[in-house]
DNA sequence: TATTTATTGTCTTAATTATAGACAATAAAT
DNA sequence: ATTTATTGTCTATAATTAAGACAATAAATA
């Protein structure tokens, strides 16, 4: 975020992308806190190199920041207003680190490119949290995953990107089967309908959930699951390979 | 689109219109010969000033094209791919305009900022065909409405982002409402039913269509349309103004 | 003027899909 | 052996969608 130069990158384009992933029953947002004074939080961002497609600069952008590489992205929005640039969010950066940043006006000229209006393309990423690790930079504990119902203040217009993305998401539950990112390779009927419901948020009844999954025909039933508790274990199910079969 | 210099433009990113229309039952894409030597059919495309919103351009785009203002526009995807430049066009346009284009370093000096790599962000644009005027080039014969069905080859990718154009299209054609776009102030039912059969490609049965069109509540009923056939004349309908009423 | 013809608007019925209710199966605790 | 909580699946009901039927009608035809 911060390479002082856009040496070899595509000048005022950059790419954002939302994060998401499943804990505690609720769909959560990785966000970074900047390693700068003030509490400036920010999704994944980052720009596209010349000879670097757009969808590749995206999933590098997320492989870096999540270290795996199996990741699930859709580009969702474009968001384009002529007044989106990083001048105000600069401003407040050097307001609370003067110490990093010698003089105005040296730092507006080592910064040029980035105080342009940038146009940004939306991406989201499906990632497993359970296969990743926790997301925690060393220095920054605020650095880590937000439930999307509590979302901290984020730089620039973040909220409003973390807001279309979810909208996206939604409309695409259905058509796309891409839930099933957000969940380990095995899993219960149960957490795939706690996952429906944190997402789209309203509650679906047991009986005619497991129905309309199973109709769907995408999944495979695997053994049963211990868990120890005092009633019927359920089974584990994994997406089957491959549709042929 | 040849304007020989970027000034003011942000440079690397472009826009690409597929604008819709539709006349003899039939989905037309609004289709330009460039004024070149050589068949180089293309969308209506241009640049993003740099103090415009993206959507604004888009809609300067399309207005100077159609001379209308009034116009139905949806971002619904961008085309990022690394090996996206016009370089393969421009050598067609200078090969078949050794007049027009003096020398081949020189052409290339001055195009230099568009032999770049491009990153173009696709719109549809829905017009009522009978609103605008003819949109033919005087000197160029073959600009023009074509079937979707039959659409000539366009210069660089512009077949591939008609096709994404009509997929979206298709998608959000129950969720918004935007078909009526593309018909005129007042309409008749058979019209609606042959609209949505031209933009979906397949066909509904009348009863049903009706009801569920009428169902919409979206719709008001004016007075029966004079055909002059040996039948039962059908009822004009159009959009209410306001959904409050 | 009565009849015919082709199309429109809407009603009824059938088929399909979605939602709600019910209950046996079961894993471990009592 | 009984109890408890949860799972998997069945049946019954409601809602929606699709198919069939028919009267209304505008102008041509007899």
């Amino acid at each position: 975020m911060f390479n002082p130069s856009q040496q070899g990158y595509i000048p005022q384009i950059s790419i954002d992308c939302v994060i998401f992933g499943y804990q505690n029953k609720q769909l959560q947002v990785l966000v970074s806190k900047l390693n700068l004074e003030g509490n400036f939080m920010s999704l994944a961002g980052g720009f596209i190199h010349q000879n670097e497609d757009v969808d590749t600069a995206a999933y590098r952008i997320v492989q870096q920041r999540m270290g795996i590489s199996e990741i699930y992205l859709d580009q969702f929005y474009v968001f384009g207003k002529a007044s989106r640039n990083n001048i105000g969010f600069i401003e407040k950066v050097m307001e609370l680190n003067t110490s990093t940043f010698q003089s105005k006006s040296e730092t507006i000229q080592t910064y040029d490119w980035f105080n342009n209006r940038f146009i940004s393309i939306g991406y989201y990423a499906l990632v497993d949290i359970s296969s990743v690790l926790p997301p925690k930079d060393n220095a920054n504990q605020q650095t880590g995953w937000y439930n999307i119902k509590n979302m901290p203040e984020l730089i620039m217009d973040h909220n409003d990107i973390v807001s279309k993305a979810l909208e996206s998401l939604r409309q695409n539950l259905d058509q796309k089967l891409i839930a099933f990112n957000l969940l380990p390779e095995t899993f219960t009927m149960k957490e795939v309908q706690e996952l429906y419901e944190a997402i789209l948020d309203r509650p679906f009844a047991r009986n005619n959930f497991q129905k309309k999954i199973l109709d769907l025909g995408v999944l495979q039933r695997l053994e049963k699951k211990f868990t120890g508790a005092a009633n019927k274990a359920p089974y584990l199910y994994r997406l089957k390979k491959d549709n042929t079969n």
